[in-house]
DNA sequence: GTCTATAATTTGATAGAC
DNA sequence: GTCTATCAAATTATAGAC
């Protein structure tokens, strides 16, 4: 059993991706980590908007790693975006449309009204296209095709969770990985053929 | 002046766009619309969720004319989708970031938590759709074709929107757009080979 | 239909005993 | 560090005079 600071973070993180920051009561969590009301602020002074704070960035360290996981370095990017939205796709039918992205809500209803959370969310989400475009170096894109790529394959994905989460319907994530498929493959053929026109062959 | 009903719809719908549907107090609706408490459950008897689920029908109408207005039968769909997301990222920037998708916000908030509001973001996310992939369909596209595409651009967009609102970084929306545009281009180029290869030239 | 006052509940946060 | 009681404010909603 983590102990209750933990626990008060991994509680949040599942309450945050369901119902989002504001929609979730620090009573809601205090109930859901087990733990007695007042040591919420022994743990975290500042209250709601500390724990929020370090909450966002557990979970997206957490979804990091499993970018980390598909993404592997002797996997083909090509493949590893297909398996990426299925197992997307999957674990939000799996969990009755419930379990999209971890903080995707909580970035929306914090953009214009709380800066530290803010810039919690983004630092996540940079972080996460840091680590998709160094991989996308690696499979041998260019600097500019990395950028441009991981973050259309962001999108896709969130904007996919939007639409998946609203319709319940997870098909629309797996149509959208197969674009996201797609313009991995268009891209990885665009940077061979720049090759090949450069170094022709004899 | 529009009447009173009106006034709250408009001022509702500003309001969810920027900080959501949770974090939208009664009160401050009541106050944006400049109009008393008590009409407003005159106007609305079953209280926020039915100004809620007005509100995101009446929002889903007006950016759906957006659409349109982009979309015109007569307009390039490579370009249109261009000048779409232009357009956005420049909103976007020019509103501090707060403009963005009127209901996304909403549409996360509720997904799991409010039916009738949840079926309210689906019909106008569901509407959007039908109104691209008509569109599509118009410019030579297939069914298939146009189905998957236009999901593609919708969540290209709107994971766009995520983006750009948490880094406050408009050219993240830019950056979806040039994907956006390459997919509609390369789809129509698919549709072109398609055909040419059914009714050789002589 | 307009408007004010207020009810009933929930919110985030604190005090202070143990 | 744990736990309970409680606060002040904000929340949605209602009553009822005009």
């Amino acid at each position: 059993m983590a102990n209750t600071r933990e626990r008060f973070i991994s509680a949040s993180a599942e309450l945050f991706r369901r119902q989002g920051y504001v929609g979730t009561g620090v009573k809601e969590i205090v109930e859901a980590a087990g733990a007695p009301f007042g040591s919420l602020y022994h743990f975290f002074p500042n209250g709601k908007e500390e724990l929020g704070a370090e909450t966002i960035r557990w979970s997206g360290a957490i979804y990091g790693q499993l970018i980390d996981l598909f993404y592997e370095p002797s996997e083909d990017p090509v493949v590893a975006t297909r398996l990426f939205f299925e197992a997307a796709a999957d674990t939000v039918r799996d969990t009755d449309f419930t379990d999209a992205c971890p903080i995707a809500t909580v970035a929306l209803e914090v953009a214009s009204s709380s800066e530290p959370l803010r810039r919690a969310t983004a630092e996540v989400f940079e972080g996460w296209l840091a680590q998709l475009r160094a991989r996308l170096r690696e499979a041998g894109l260019t600097k500019t095709q990395a950028q441009s790529l991981s973050i259309s394959l962001f999108c896709l994905l969130e904007g996919a969770f939007i639409l998946a989460r609203a319709t319940r319907d997870d098909t629309h994530v797996r149509t959208a990985g197969r674009t996201a498929a797609e313009i991995v493959r268009a891209a990885l053929a665009d940077r061979a053929a720049q090759l090949a026109a450069r170094k022709p062959r004899r």
